[in-house]
DNA sequence: GCAAAGCAAGAGCAGTGCTCTCCTTTGTGA
DNA sequence: TCACAAAGGAGAGCACTGCTCTTGCTTTGC
């Protein structure tokens, strides 16, 4: 049985996730940049070098945060819409929205890790592209739902951009218009723009009322992807 | 005579500006992160600890230059707009969102410098805000000219963000409607996702042809803040 | 002409990532 | 059951970092 087998496996296992779990507090107290591996090491009472029988590198340790970062977002935004899946696609959007944002606001050095500036000398290895694609997944859906249902203004899309809108539609959201797609794409970025401005001070003394500012922005993306008012459903607001 | 005025005086000049280039040379090849005092003053021949006398610190390195990458990126901003000043708006608008992502993908780390995570343990002085502010007067000034000539269609403000919208509109453009400031913020924010995604990767695998991507979403930014077709000249519409 | 201020250089401190060697513990196959 | 290989831990050490302090030298202003 691989229960049993090995104290050996699992003492690795769990000496794993206590550096992570390390590495995790010492991220969010002081930022990645001052992530020490020494410094993870001594408070977990080990030989800095025997840490490196776990993560072969620094870079290996952020890698792993990294991808954590990226699920626990996820999981944020897929409990976020989960609750009000019932509604209509302008609030599921929003709701994911919000929760993006009150994830990026909960953890802002995990989430400049994932969308901040990247690590020099450092590229995320593939391993790190499911997990980060799961709020992109899910915007897909609330739009895919809405053109299913009572379906999307036809945005206009300008003859230059056709080949690569088709391109992006193929690979993202065959089942949607390419104009649509393109937007969302766009929509997606900007959304990343809002949050990363108000996280990383651009909006010091020029938005206080953040979370209303938020919330109305997001209506304007949810607007900007076609998106449009209450629709759908027992009508309510 | 101030020219005359020391040999020593001139020589302090010359000798800052020359750790700055060294510096912003370092900064370009490899980010800010791996900016090392003791290299810069090693490719200058002098000792490190003379380099304190010109930055006593290497956040205060930093700091000048963050604010020469604002003026970089507010006057590159600016002659591109200078040299469209004739047309409509919308293309204005264009031509500036064009060029921020262009010296954004010029000068990809000092980019990540001003926009992106910032340094940690470190918060920007006020000096940064003049700089920092260039580039946003430049989008309000376009919307101005909007609003004074034909006019620009009255967004819809939820009475929720009223109050905040009239208060950052007094700080920002008085002359403008509450409603149209509120999106011309977002706006500016979300130009700023859209660079910020194709520098740091996000776009890695999603979008290809990113100068016509980001053509369409900087034409969609006009149009959220209510910067319609053509348009220009005396025309009304 | 001379004291004061400005500047350069070197040594040194405390910290970093990472490697290498040595030693102990553990799991396994004969 | 026991020998042997693999895995893990610990320490020393290398090359680097930001920064400080002391020691001299040079330019400047009175």
């Amino acid at each position: 049985m691989s229960s049993t087998q090995g104290a050996r496996a699992r003492a690795r296992i769990e000496v794993t996730a206590a550096i992570k779990d390390e590495a995790r507090r010492q991220l969010a107290a002081e930022g990645a940049a001052r992530l020490s591996l020494r410094a993870v090491a001594r408070e977990l009472g080990m030989a800095s070098s025997a840490l490196y029988r776990y993560f072969p590198s620094r870079d290996d340790l952020l890698t792993a945060l990294i991808i954590d970062a990226y699920d626990s977002l996820g999981e944020a935004a897929e409990a976020a819409h989960a609750a009000v899946a019932d509604t209509g696609p302008r609030q599921r959007w929003i709701a994911v929205c919000e929760a993006v944002r009150g994830w990026a606001l909960a953890h802002p050095h995990e989430y400049a890790l994932i969308y901040g500036t990247p690590v020099p000398g450092y590229t995320a290895p593939e391993t790190t592209v499911p997990a980060a694609a799961r709020v992109g997944l899910l915007l897909i859906g609330i739009v895919r739902d809405a053109h299913r249902g009572t379906g999307l203004a036809l945005p206009s899309l300008p003859a230059e951009l056709r080949p690569e809108a088709e391109r992006m539609a193929a690979d993202l959201a065959p089942d949607l218009p390419p104009g649509v797609v393109t937007l969302l794409v766009a929509a997606w970025a900007q959304l990343y723009g809002l949050v990363g401005f108000e996280l990383f001070g651009q909006f010091h003394r020029v938005v206080e009322d953040r979370e209303a500012f938020f919330r109305h922005a997001a209506g304007q993306l949810a607007q900007g992807v076609g998106l449009v008012y209450p629709q759908q459903g027992p009508a309510s607001r």
